[in-house]
DNA sequence: CAGGGAGGAGACAACTCTGTCTCCCTTGAA
DNA sequence: TTCAAGGGAGACAGAGTTGTCTCCTCCCTG
């Protein structure tokens, strides 16, 4: 018996799923066209999904453990010193920028598509962006940062405009203005 | 006669129709609410805006106009000198973050939100987006920025993420980490 | 081998949304 | 005074949505 967890039909929902709320916006996108894309049957997603907001919920919370994971390994993998890492952050979101299926931030995309607040997928980017916000905290404190705090938070109004920039403009030049504004930031503190 | 562009039920629609628009996010109001409440036939909206989305594009056109407005005003009116004012900025968006009416940036909020690029709010985002850095390029001028062009890239940045923040996060803090990040901008150049 | 659960296919109910259409009233200008 | 145009009220068509339900097949396990 396979474990409803690992099923193959619900990973396969939940990969098409997530391709086409990315791809279209979440609001954008019926059931209806979720199952035809996954070849699974109505019945099928309804058992592993009770309603599209369960499905929309554990397509965001997927997508942000993949996110992270490959953002934190990412960077890893450039190494250096905990300041060059600081600044390879945006070497890392400028080539994603850059892919030609990139929509924009999917998590910054489902708030504000998702005007609700309220809403579960709202909980799940706010606590990505926190996990961030730790994670560049930690390098920051070990870069040498005075007030690693207050830089984290500087970090995201920068990690958050250079999204926005590459979405509404389609351009993925505001990884390079973060990157400047970033050391610009870190040689003054 | 009455002008069709001036009539009274074409701007109660707008009013009400902007209203809405930004309280519940555009695609969440339909028009037989826009009709109830502005207190309108359907027949009388429809011949004013021929459909749905020639009513979002006029709406985003005139909030468009009158924050532009709004924006420029505010900050001329803390006067200063050109530094002065560019830091000033940031404490006029932080009055609007404060609002408690306050429900994101309406331009991007509407980028995001119809994720279809080709659709005319879209353009209406880009060319207010775009009006703001030339603003701002010509305070960095005046201000004796070395290089406003890239600066006013960064300001964008700022801008952007502050608002991204205030949204997501449902607090203004986000002007205080732009400001300062802005006054490291400014000394540094 | 028998039974139960996963899955495929799709009809269907109930709802919402946009946009059209009809009918009627009011107002202002020729 | 007449008549065209603006406007109010709302029925209605057509398309789309989510979620339920039935019926069938296959496969694994006891």
């Amino acid at each position: 018996m396979v474990s409803s967890e690992s099923s193959a039909a619900r990973q396969q929902i939940l990969e098409t799923a997530l391709q086409l709320f990315y791809q279209k916006g979440i609001q954008h996108v019926g059931i209806n066209e979720v199952i035809a894309a996954s070849g699974v049957a109505k019945r099928t997603l309804y058992r592993h999904f009770p309603s599209k907001d369960d499905l929309i919920l554990e397509v965001m919370r997927h997508q942000a453990r993949e996110w992270l994971t490959w953002f934190e390994d990412a960077i890893a993998r450039k190494g250096g010193t905990p300041k060059e890492q600081l600044l390879a952050t945006f070497d890392v979101l400028q080539e994603w920028y850059a892919n030609p299926n990139f929509r924009g931030c999917p998590f910054i995309n489902a708030v504000l598509e998702i005007a609700d607040a309220a809403h579960p997928a709202h909980q799940v980017s706010v606590q990505l962006r926190e996990s961030v916000r730790a994670y560049i905290m930690q390098l920051a404190s070990e870069a040498g940062v005075r007030d690693p705090a207050a830089f984290s938070q500087q970090y995201l109004l920068l990690i958050g405009g250079a999204s926005l920039m590459a979405t509404i403009e389609g351009k993925p030049a505001g990884a390079q203005y973060a990157q400047s504004t970033l050391s610009v930031l870190i040689d003054a503190s």
